[in-house]
DNA sequence: ATCCCCACCTGGCCGC
DNA sequence: TGCGGCCAGGTGGGGA
């Protein structure tokens, strides 16, 4: 499911409920996710209380006492649910019910259909473990901006829509968002990144532009709570909204929505992935 | 070094 | 109704 907005809506429906909270015992389904649950989740979390909840990227990090912290990945389909006090004490393990985490009152549910997720357990800086020292900016953070893009655009000739995608050049956007901004920048897909910056290693203007409605486009979706395709909803089982404002996500054959447009919306395979977009607005 | 492809899974939908 | 094929929001390892 999940990209940047989608993880911070989960992520403050968690914090909400679960600061200062103290786990007080975790049941496993036996199956392994992405990458098997480590054997000592149970043992290091059990009796642990949770300190903060952060984000970086898509990953949720669990702060808990005594510095454990737990890392999160939603991967396509996993999902949160904290349960009411009401639901936990008859509650049932349904399939794909993978991690239930048990507090004084209530229970909390990880469920990954498609097992894509992972967690892992450390004791370590979480910001130090591999899967996150290597990520890249993310949107709105102070340390994102065109210069930041220019340098990793310089002389590079892969297509602007996968290095977008790239979780080390820029973090936390994923298929939608990448397609939705390019829409709205008016950069074809297929562009070549280096022909966003100057040969003096400098943004142009339409890179400034990308940059901008890369965070617009996520800002945007964070106040909708983020977009529900399928499985995604949030902590409490509810939808977000922000799919009902998709310019080009999964509009292939529909008419372009900018002004005195006519062309309809084309879907092409890039990097094995789908990219949406308008021939004739994004050049 | 850079970049693409594939595998990892299940489920939903569509066409026959 | 059933079955095969195709599609899906992500990531990291291997190989070109």
């Amino acid at each position: 499911m999940p990209e940047l907005p989608e993880v911070e809506t989960v992520k403050k429906g968690l914090e909400d409920i679960l600061v200062n909270k103290t786990i007080k015992g975790i049941n496993l389904s036996g199956f392994s996710l992405r990458f098997p649950i480590p054997k000592n989740l149970v043992s290091l979390a059990s009796g642990k209380k949770i300190v903060s909840i952060g984000r970086r990227s898509k990953y949720i990090l669990f702060n808990l006492s005594e510095n454990i912290s737990l890392i999160s990945h939603l991967g396509m389909s996993g999902n949160y649910r904290i349960l009411s006090q009401e639901e936990s004490k008859s509650y049932k393990a349904k399939k794909h019910d993978h991690i239930i985490f048990q507090f004084e009152d209530f229970k909390v549910v990880y469920n990954d259909p498609r097992r894509f997720g992972y967690i892992f357990i450390t004791d370590k800086d979480p910001k130090d473990h591999r899967s996150i020292a290597c990520l890249g900016p993310e949107p709105m953070s102070n340390n994102f901006n065109e210069a930041i893009l220019a340098k990793s655009f310089y002389k590079k000739e892969r297509p602007v829509k996968n290095a977008l995608l790239d979780q080390t050049i820029i973090s936390g956007l994923g298929n939608i968002y990448v397609c939705e901004a390019l829409f709205r920048s008016k950069i074809n897909p297929k562009k070549k990144i280096k022909q966003l910056v100057y040969s003096n290693g400098s943004a142009k203007n339409s890179l400034i532009i990308l940059k901008n409605e890369i965070n617009e486009v996520i800002k945007e979706s964070i106040l909708l709570g983020g977009s529900s395709l399928k499985d995604f909803s949030n902590t409490e089982g509810k939808m977000g909204y922000f799919q009902n404002t998709f310019s080009v996500y999964g509009r292939e054959g529909e008419l372009c929505v900018s002004k005195d447009c006519d062309q309809k919306i084309v879907r092409i395979v890039q990097s094995g992935r789908s990219t949406f977009y308008c021939p004739k607005c994004q050049k």
